[in-house]
DNA sequence: TAGATATTTAACTAATACTTTAATTGCTTA
DNA sequence: TAAGCAATTAAAGTATTAGTTAAATATCTA
């Protein structure tokens, strides 16, 4: 797994942005870049440095190329440092006692 | 909370090396400078800017300054993210499983 | 107090990253 | 095939970052 490409990814705001959008549905680069005050090149930079990272992945349709969240990825690649820097720490455990009661798998 | 500080520091190899030795103890600015292959002043820098994410603390005893790893930071702003990003996904509940077995609180 | 060790700050250089404009590629449709 | 839209790539300039050495600050000890 590409642990550095994927925090390289991450840090940056415009980045984590494009993954809270792309987190509700897949969206067209186009699509995209209309939500950020930035130019077509510079938006298309970011997603292929994501695409890069393995979060997020592309597929052309037509005249437009969708991009889609790698939701295990980022997950992934998170919890796997947060686990490997602090196996037991309060915050996280919290959370699995919420997952737990919801019934999450 | 200081999520841009956070994983702009995360985004540096030798930084999260840094918090994976803290992880395990506290640590005195030279016993890490000695564990990279890097100057005095480098490595100062790298813990300053952890410390200004809020990732790490220092305190002076002495002639030496100690640092510590600030777990619930860290994993606060993580598992944050994740779940903002990305509310239900497999890993994370795989990791709770893991945990609500183990009877970890 | 003088000297030695630990750490940080300052000043500088080299390498990277970000953004913009201009040119290019891929696809659609008239 | 030509025109037009979508998206990426190329080229170029600017800005930020990481690292170095040298100097400053803090503390300990003889």
């Amino acid at each position: 797994m590409a642990v550095d490409q994927v925090f390289e990814a991450l840090a940056s705001r415009p980045r984590r942005e494009i993954l809270a959008y792309l987190s509700a549905q897949e969206l067209t680069a186009g699509d995209i870049a209309s939500r950020f005050d930035m130019t077509a090149p510079a938006i298309s930079r970011h997603l292929s440095i994501l695409e890069g990272a393995g979060l997020v992945s592309s597929e052309r349709r037509g005249q437009y190329v969708y991009y889609r969240l790698n939701k295990d990825s980022l997950v992934n690649t998170l919890t796997g440092f947060a686990f490997e820097i602090c196996p037991t720490a309060g915050p996280l455990k919290r959370e699995s006692r919420k997952l737990a009661r919801k019934g999450g798998v």
